[in-house]
DNA sequence: CATGTGTGTGAGTGCACACTTACAAACTGA
DNA sequence: TCAGTTTGTAAGTGTGCACTCACACACATG
């Protein structure tokens, strides 16, 4: 054996969050999980339950990652004041989507929510988010609520590439938001 | 001459927003889109410019809908203040968007920006919407900011069906949000 | 009526891609 | 060493869909 199923699923699971950020679900074809995972694409399907299963594994594993990162993250906060520790998470949140796969891969994931198993996944992961989030913070269900509406505002930023406009309108937009 | 050709491409467009609005740009075919508006496939390729030429399109009709019920509800705070038009601008968008379609069509729409000409149009649309938000409420960058943010919020409550569910965390996004 | 112009379609064509199957090679244990 | 299990693939198969083309009908104008 060269590896271990379970070794090979991480690894297609993270070629497939970045294929899939980039170009969608339905305009991404399994080959190209594959060819970026090292593997075939019989193999793909073999680990996964379908191209359906493959993108729900995937949004699994990209909350869990952002999850992860908003820990360590609130960590640095230590345990001071709601603000402190949303500041702080807000933060480690910009790091972490430097590279954009989770970002995208969001918008993406939210656009094929026609699809319930795809809507089930997004639910459970924002679940699994804001559960953190408001539970480490202690803070205010409305300071909750501007938190998940800023990040929602640096989605948009981000896919619409707003950041690279000049113009008044568009600076009004991406004021203060933390490197996009 | 049954029609004019400027006549069925309105026609072609409004069905065109709402099929791409309910699965996304890949994964509507252009009979789906054809069938809505009660003609053949043929002549809609004969009417845009290709598959991406009807999106784009019918992206630019969403956008002028949108800025149209913004319109309409501005005018109906006369020349109060900032604040006033704001609220009288979300609960326009509110109405407007009680239908879906031009919400999703937007998380589309955001979910296509790989492509070239759909990010342009994206920023084009966002531009119209922005300066007239600004413009017309003569509110702060802050304020514009903050009305598209929980703007942004709200699509992340419609796509993934938030006000469904009874949890806090849940209960903490959706509070306030204007009946999505 | 003849010619032209705009509206509209049926019947393809070709290709991309989800998913399967049959088979091979590596490793394990007795 | 041989049987069984797991990892891995090459080579299909079928289907859905973007896009085209030849053709037909409606209407105008001389």
């Amino acid at each position: 054996m060269r590896s271990t199923a379970e070794a090979r699923r991480a690894t297609v699971l993270n070629a497939a969050v970045s294929a899939f950020a980039r170009t969608g679900f339905h305009a991404t074809p399994v080959t190209a999980v594959a060819a970026a995972a090292g593997i075939s694409e019989a193999y793909v399907f073999r680990l996964f339950a379908g191209k359906l299963g493959l993108f729900v594994a995937a949004a699994g594993a990209c909350f869990e990652r952002i999850v992860v990162a908003l820990e360590a993250g609130a960590e640095r906060a230590g345990d001071a004041g709601p603000e402190e520790v949303l500041e702080a998470m807000g933060d480690a949140y910009a790091e972490l989507i430097a590279d954009r796969d989770l970002l995208l891969f969001q918008v993406q994931a939210q656009a094929v929510t026609d699809v319930p198993e795809v809507a089930e996944a997004v639910r459970a992961g924002y679940k699994r988010v804001a559960t953190f989030v408001r539970s480490r913070s202690g803070a205010s269900d409305a300071q909750v609520q501007q938190f998940f509406a800023y990040g929602q505002l640096c989605h948009l930023i981000v896919t619409a590439g707003l950041e690279q406009v000049p113009e008044p309108w568009a600076r009004a937009l991406t004021a203060g938001i933390r490197h996009p």
